[in-house]
DNA sequence: CGAGGAAGTGAACATCGTTCACGGTGAACA
DNA sequence: TGTTCACCGTGAACGATGTTCACTTCCTCG
């Protein structure tokens, strides 16, 4: 059968997620493919544009269209669990995405969206540009690190390091940690995407129509 | 001369500013240090190790003691902005640090640091440390965009790809983000920075002693 | 039917991380 | 003082990787 760009897309998204990003060889793409490796480079000009199109094809459907019904910051907040969502769609989606230079097309889909949100709630163009990529990277890091944790070796406990930091295993922040390893990365991801969200709410214009806000300082 | 393991390190680094993290391999390495590559394993398991220990090394000093007479988010403001300055001050100092596995000594320094400002906040040791990888991955995802686009070609206009993403050229959104691009990132970041902490700060415990929040809400 | 171009082959190239048998060297110890 | 021994470094090799290229194969279109 003939290779198609896309073929080559969804066939590299699968051996990612058999091999994971360290293992995703031009080699064993050709294998999966029953293609030879140089064959590839019909298709793409050198692997790094081959990731670029596999990061893309990951944050498809991550700028749909948002209920417009929905207060300004939890249009945001969808957005966030959207693009962590689809991070986590692949193994080291996350480390891919952030390996990629040139943003494509629906990466750029899905940022208009976010900045187009905060635009119409009154921030002017730039900052809306500004807090898109800044929540954009908060999404980004902390699922980086979310699946960097699920491939680390299991009993790897944080004791001796919290010890090399001259903290004391008993103190309660030593235990915090602890259990911190142990909660759910979801959550503590959509706590975090919360509070990064109320202070872009903190920094509206005064002119933004936020039911939030409205509740406590003002009421119309 | 007699080759340490710091030794290694420094020199790592200084190859790192000069070739890249890409161009950053033990054969140029053991050039720079007037060695043979395989001389490096006697000092280093593997290269992941090595680079483990570059990226912890870029972070001594950020967890260094804050002024105690400083307001906790503006603390943690400062820990935030050291941070940044310390990925900054290496070439693809960023990318390194995000591409590290297990946490090094100055590493969890700089976290304990952080972890304690929001503990004696009043925030739980959890949400404590909840808050400080959050802020965390905010500074690394906004410093690796960043260093990642001072290597970008000079001219490489967003124009069409903002065009691809269906959004007219002329739209304000658009031309937001072309100043955007212009602006200094660094300011950017602080901002950024500051809209997290303030969100932080809305989060914070009822107990906790905020000057900020005792402005607009209470009085003592 | 025949020509042209795109798709794929297979082998090679340079480079990479890593390994290993070996040489040297300097300090500790008898 | 002579011997040992742990450590540091050498030099060459191994396998794997991204990428290239002359060549074939095959589909399509005039």
């Amino acid at each position: 059968m003939l290779l198609r760009r896309a073929n080559v897309v969804t066939g590299a998204l699968d051996l990612l997620d058999a091999e994971g990003l360290g293992g995703l060889t031009m080699r064993k793409l050709g294998v999966a493919l029953d293609v030879q490796a140089g064959a590839l480079y019909r298709h793409f000009p050198n692997k790094e544009a081959l990731l670029d199109a596999m990061a893309d094809q990951l944050l498809e459907g991550v700028g749909a269209p948002l209920p417009s019904d929905l207060p300004w910051a939890d249009q945001l907040e969808l957005l966030g669990e959207r693009m962590h969502t689809a991070l986590l769609s692949r193994r080291d989606g996350a480390r891919m995405v952030s390996g990629t230079f040139a943003p494509g097309r629906h990466t750029m889909i899905a940022s208009r969206r976010a900045a187009q949100v905060l635009a119409e709630a009154g921030f002017p163009p730039n900052r809306a540009w500004e807090i898109t990529f800044a929540v954009f990277y908060f999404v980004l890091g902390h699922t980086i690190e979310e699946q960097a944790q699920s491939r680390m070796p299991a009993g790897d406990d944080w004791t001796a390091r919290l010890e090399a930091a001259g903290l004391d295993t008993h103190d309660p922040l030593a235990m915090g940690l602890k259990t911190l390893a142990a909660a759910d990365p979801g959550r503590r991801f959509s706590y975090g995407l919360r509070v990064f969200l109320s202070g872009v709410r903190q920094h509206a214009p005064a002119d933004a129509a936020d039911p939030h806000e409205a509740e406590t300082t003002r009421d119309s």
